[in-house]
DNA sequence: CGATACGTTGTACGGCGTACAGAGTTCATC
DNA sequence: GATGAACTCTGTACGCCGTACAACGTATCG
């Protein structure tokens, strides 16, 4: 089925090309292969999501993936925009900016959270996908109350969406964090010896910040500090 | 030589350990190896840092770069702090935080357009090493006309490069543009079939943006923006 | 002179994405 | 009802990847 990623990522449309009724019946779909990949994902992050092991998952082969999804690489994109479709998209009502605004980062952050994966799919394509641009669209009316020009409008939602991004990737797991853990007793002293009285500054304002990261200071202090200037970034806008 | 990453990253230091006299001169060193990364990174991306590349980019055989280094993700370190130790860091002198601000947001830009595989590298032990705690240091300097607290200030500054890194990655080339460009003439007008007249403020805006983007406005509009508004919400602190 | 520590190398293993050729199944058509 | 096209599914194979391991060569130390 090397029908092209636009046709795929529609695939639940109308008008969507229905493939031929000949031949055996599938087994499975392009949308339980995506659902598949999508639970492989979170569950084991997306360096589980190999054709291989997809393909076991789903009790078929490994080349009959291939059958229902063109490459990897396009697997994630139908991975992303399906997750994206997947948000509901409230009414904003008479909700101000700010409140909208609020919205849309912390419902951003909470599908980055669901779907850690999602921060290393980056693929202009998703943004050809249903969900995406529904997401998009209904993202845009939340900063609708600006009053901005559409390039204007673009930019902003782009700001904020960048820094929320980079919030929720910091409060993710980090990738390596094991192996620091692991070797900081050590390590520690060591990197004290080397630096010495050096970069003062670096030092003391580097212990406060690591002292709150895993302190008893909330470790999403870099959240909430970020949100705000993000609302006072656009409030100057007005 | 499996001196412990740490150690590595900071082989210049006087106090760092300096390997037996025993044997074999060897005929690369880790610091060879890790300009000799860089090099491969810049011309052809971080994908072309293949272990066997590399050896064959040295004159040695496959396995000897791990004498050097301990592993590729160990090397991704070494090479990320590499370029973060030889950026310059010029006094700011009597400037004020927002041309401070500026500076660094710019010389992130260019650190980053320089390295785009810096992008992909995200690892903690990063913050182990001389170049990047001198970055860290020199960067927290330009900050400190704004009279944050410790925490405060990391986290101002965390925002700002936050949003250098994700304005610097959508002015950078992206992984699969080229596969859009290619299949837009034929997607183009099926995306439009399929979306009809939904989503229509979507469509406005995008059309728009995607017009700005690659038209006659400038492409870096979304960079001048996003720094204008990371201007604005440091001045709300003050 | 060993003995020792170190650099270098080739082989091999288990993974990956996927090209390709063939076999089996269903349907439209004659 | 037979035929062939369209379709799904499968196994094999290729060329990559990172790297564990063991063998070998070489320079210095006791």
């Amino acid at each position: 089925m090397p029908r092209p990623l636009i046709d795929l990522l529609w695939r639940d449309h109308p008008d969507a090309p229905a493939g031929g009724s000949r031949g055996p019946r599938a087994s499975v779909s392009t949308g339980t292969v995506v659902a598949a990949a999508i639970r492989l994902a979170d569950a084991d992050g997306l360096g589980a999501v190999t054709v291989r092991r997809l393909a076991g998952e789903l009790g078929v082969s490994t080349m009959s993936v291939y059958t229902h999804v063109n490459s990897r690489d396009d697997l994630l994109v139908l991975m992303a925009d399906a997750v994206h479709g997947q948000l509901d998209r409230p009414s904003y009502g008479r909700l101000g900016w700010r409140a909208r605004v609020r919205r849309l980062a912390e419902a951003n952050l909470a599908l980055l959270q669901a779907h850690p994966w999602l921060h290393e799919v980056r693929d202009d394509r998703t943004a050809l996908g249903p969900g995406t641009i529904a997401k998009y669209d209904h993202e845009l009316r939340a900063l609708t109350p600006l009053g901005l020009d559409p390039v204007t409008c673009d930019a902003a939602l782009t700001f904020v969406l960048d820094f929320v991004r980079a919030g929720a990737r910091s409060l993710a797991p980090r990738p390596h964090a094991a192996e620091l853990a692991e070797h900081w007793p050590e390590w520690g002293p060591r990197l004290a010896a080397y630096l010495g009285e050096d970069h003062p500054l670096a030092q003391e304002v580097g212990a406060a910040a690591g002292a709150a990261h895993d302190g008893a200071t909330d470790p999403s202090f870099a959240w909430d500090f970020g949100l705000a200037r993000v609302l006072d970034a656009l409030a100057a806008l007005t």
